[in-house]
DNA sequence: TCTGGGGTCCTAGGACCC
DNA sequence: TCTGGGGTCCTAGGACCC
C-alpha cells in the first residue's frame, strides 16, 4: 500500500486530501511513521523525529495513528490476496508476498500482469486506497519491483532481464542492506549491486560475516529461492514505552516495569501463547540501550511470574542517570499455555479481587495495575475519532488550554467544518473509525469507479449522522492551513505544554506521560 | 525539540555435557 | 598432570525491516 497510514487518513478525512499529512508520534519524542507524498515534498521521511518534520512543514496535519482502522483495511486487502493464492506471507499491515504459481496463475508475463492490474483495481474499489504491485521470479525482485512501482503503479521484471535491471542499482536496494552494511561495503569500494557481485562471495563473507555475506552474494547475483511462507508463528512478544521526560525515580521505574510486564502478558495471553524467557530493555538518557534476560524453568503466561522476573532484572540495572525508555518482552514462546492450574487460578482470583477493591497485594512495591481502572483524564489526540451529540462524527484537529478543536466530516462527506469545545464538554465522546468505503463491495470485482478519494460522490447526508450542512457561526479558528495540534500559546510556536491539566508545578504528574 | 514500537535474524562468548 | 572436539543452551548486543 502506498504511504499507507497517511493515505488511510486522507481517505477518512476529506479536508486532508491533497495536503501534507504526517502520521506518527505526536509527543516531544515522537517519530514519523508515514508521511503523505505531499509531505515528502518537504523532505519529511519515515523514522524522522516529528519535531524535525514540524520544522520542515509546520502546516502539515500531524496525526496520531489509528491502528484499528489500518488493521481493518489490511484485512480487506489480505483477503483479496488470499483470493489469488493460498500462499500469502504478510510482512506488515501494508505489505505481503503472494506466490502466484501456488495460486495456479499461468506463468506468463501477460497473465501475471493481468492479475496484478486487476488486483490493484480491486484494492482501490474495496478500500479507496492505492497499492503498488511488483511481479518477478523471486521475493527479493518482487519487492524491489514494488518499491520501484510506487506510488500507484505496477512493475513486472521479465525473466532473463533481472541482472540488467539490478546491477546498476545501489546496493541499498537489496533488502537487508541497511546503513551499517552499506558503509562497510562503501569502505571496501562497493556501492552498486554489480560491484557487490564482482567482489565475490569470499570477500563479502570476510566483510560481513558468514550468513550475511553469503546471503548478499546470492541476492546480488539474482539468486533467491526463499519460499513464500504463510502464517508464521510469532517468536516473541514485547511492549515498550518512551517517556516524555527521562525517569530518574527508582520507584517510578519499578512501577513502569510492572505495568509493562502486565501489558506484555495481556498480549501474550490474547495470542494464546506462553513464554519462557523474560527480557527487559532499558534505554538511557544518552540513547545507549541494554537488555537483560532471564530464562524460566518452563513457559508461563502468569502475570505475577513475568512481573517478578522483570523486577529482578531491573534490580540489576543502574538507572540513576535517567531512563528514556523501558520495555518488557517474552520469548521462547510455547504453542499453548502450560501454566500449572494452581498458579493460574490464584492469579485470576487476585486479578479479580484487585479489579474491585484496590491493589495492596503481593509485596509492597507493586501497585502495578489499577492504572487501567482509574479513568485517566481524557486526552484528545490529533486525528482520533470523536462523536458529538449534536454534530455527529468528526475528528480531533487539535487541543490545548482546555479546548479541543473538532472537524466534522466523514470519509464520504464533503470537507467539513471546524468547531471548538471545552475538553470536558459532555456532548463530546471518543468515536470509532468509520469505514473508508461506504459499502465495501464483497468480492471486489466489477466496475464502480472507486468512490471515496477522487470526486465528491453523491453528497447525500450520511445515514443518521449527517455532516451538518447549513448553520455556521463558530468561534474563530480558521481551518485554513490545517493546524497541527496547536490552538494554544501565542503565535505559531505551539507552547506545547506537556498536555492539558499541567498545573503550575512542573512535576511529572501522574497520568500524563503516556498515551 | 534528535532519534517510536514491534518484530526478525545473526554473532559471539561462556557454561555445560559427552 | 597443560589444556580435544563437538554439541546445545543461555545471555547480550547489533543490524535490519516496516
Amino acid at each position: 500500500m502506498d504511504a499507507f497510514y497517511a493515505s488511510a487518513e486522507q481517505a477518512a478525512k476529506p479536508s486532508l486530501r491533497g495536503k501534507p499529512v504526517v502520521v506518527g508520534g505526536i509527543g516531544p519524542r515522537g517519530v514519523v511513521a508515514t508521511a503523505s507524498y505531499e509531505a515528502r515534498v518537504f523532505g519529511i521521511r519515515s523514522a524522522m523525529a516529528t519535531a524535525q518534520a514540524r520544522r520542515l512543514c509546520p502546516n502539515a496535519a500531524y496525526l496520531t495513528p489509528r491502528f484499528s482502522l489500518y488493521r481493518d483495511v489490511s484485512e480487506v486487502v489480505m483477503g483479496l490476496l488470499r483470493a489469488l493464492s493460498p500462499l500469502v506471507e504478510p510482512l506488515s499491515l501494508d505489505e505481503a508476498f503472494v506466490d502466484l504459481e501456488a495460486g495456479g496463475v499461468e506463468p506468463t508475463p501477460a497473465a501475471v500482469r493481468a492479475v496484478g492490474e486487476r488486483l490493484r483495481r480491486d484494492i482501490h474499489a474495496a478500500t479507496g486506497l492505492s497499492g503498488s504491485v511488483g511481479l518477478a521470479a523471486s521475493k527479493m525482485l518482487a519487492k524491489i519491483a514494488s518499491e520501484d512501482a510506487k506510488p500507484d503503479g505496477l512493475l513486472l521484471i521479465p525473466p532473463g532481464t533481472e541482472l540488467e535491471m539490478l546491477w546498476p542499482m545501489s546496493v541499498r536496494v537489496i533488502p537487508g542492506v541497511g546503513p551499517a552494511t552499506a558503509e562497510t561495503l562503501r569502505r571496501a569500494g562497493i556501492a552498486t549491486v554489480a560491484e557487490t557481485a564482482e567482489a565475490g562471495e569470499a570477500e563479502l563473507v570476510r566483510l560481513l560475516g558468514k550468513a550475511h555475506g553469503a546471503g548478499l552474494y546470492a541476492m546480488a547475483t539474482g539468486h533467491d529461492d526463499r519460499p513464500v511462507v504463510a502464517e508464521r508463528d510469532a517468536k516473541s512478544v514485547s511492549v515498550e514505552d518512551t517517556f516524555e521526560e527521562d525517569l530518574t525515580d527508582r520507584t517510578r521505574v519499578q512501577l513502569e516495569i510492572a505495568r509493562l510486564a502486565d501489558r506484555c502478558v495481556q498480549r501474550l495471553r490474547a495470542a494464546g501463547r506462553s513464554g519462557r524467557t523474560v527480557v527487559i530493555k532499558v534505554r538511557s538518557y544518552d540513547f545507549s540501550t541494554l537488555t537483560r534476560s532471564e530464562t524460566l524453568r518452563g513457559p508461563t503466561d502468569d502475570p505475577a511470574v513475568v512481573r517478578e522476573a522483570a523486577a529482578r532484572l531491573i534490580d540489576g540495572v543502574d538507572t540513576t542517570t535517567g531512563v528514556r525508555l523501558l520495555g518488557v518482552g517474552v520469548s521462547g514462546l510455547a504453542d499453548y499455555t502450560q501454566e500449572d492450574l494452581f498458579a493460574q487460578a490464584a492469579s485470576e482470583a487476585s486479578a479479580a479481587a484487585s479489579a474491585t477493591t484496590d491493589p495492596v497485594r503481593g509485596s509492597g512495591a507493586e501497585p502495578g495495575e489499577a492504572a487501567g481502572a482509574v479513568e485517566r483524564p481524557r486526552r484528545w489526540l490529533p486525528g482520533l475519532d470523536v462523536h458529538h451529540a449534536e454534530y455527529g462524527a468528526g475528528w480531533v484537529q487539535g487541543s490545548g488550554v482546555g479546548r479541543v478543536t473538532v472537524r466534522f466530516e466523514t470519509p464520504w462527506s464533503e470537507p467539513g467544518r471546524v468547531r471548538t469545545f471545552a475538553v470536558d464538554d459532555p456532548d463530546l465522546e471518543p468515536g470509532e473509525p468509520l469505514p473508508l468505503v461506504r459499502e465495501a463491495l464483497p468480492g471486489g470485482d466489477a466496475g464502480l469507479p472507486g468512490p471515496s478519494t477522487g470526486q465528491a460522490t453523491a453528497p447525500g447526508p450520511g445515514p443518521g449522522s449527517g455532516p451538518v450542512p447549513e448553520d455556521e457561526d463558530e468561534d474563530g479558528v480558521d481551518p485554513g492551513a490545517v493546524p497541527g495540534g496547536s490552538g494554544s500559546g501565542p503565535g505559531p510556536g505551539p507552547a506545547a505544554g506537556p498536555g492539558p491539566g499541567a498545573g503550575p508545578g512542573s512535576r511529572p504528574m501522574p497520568g500524563m506521560s503516556r498515551r
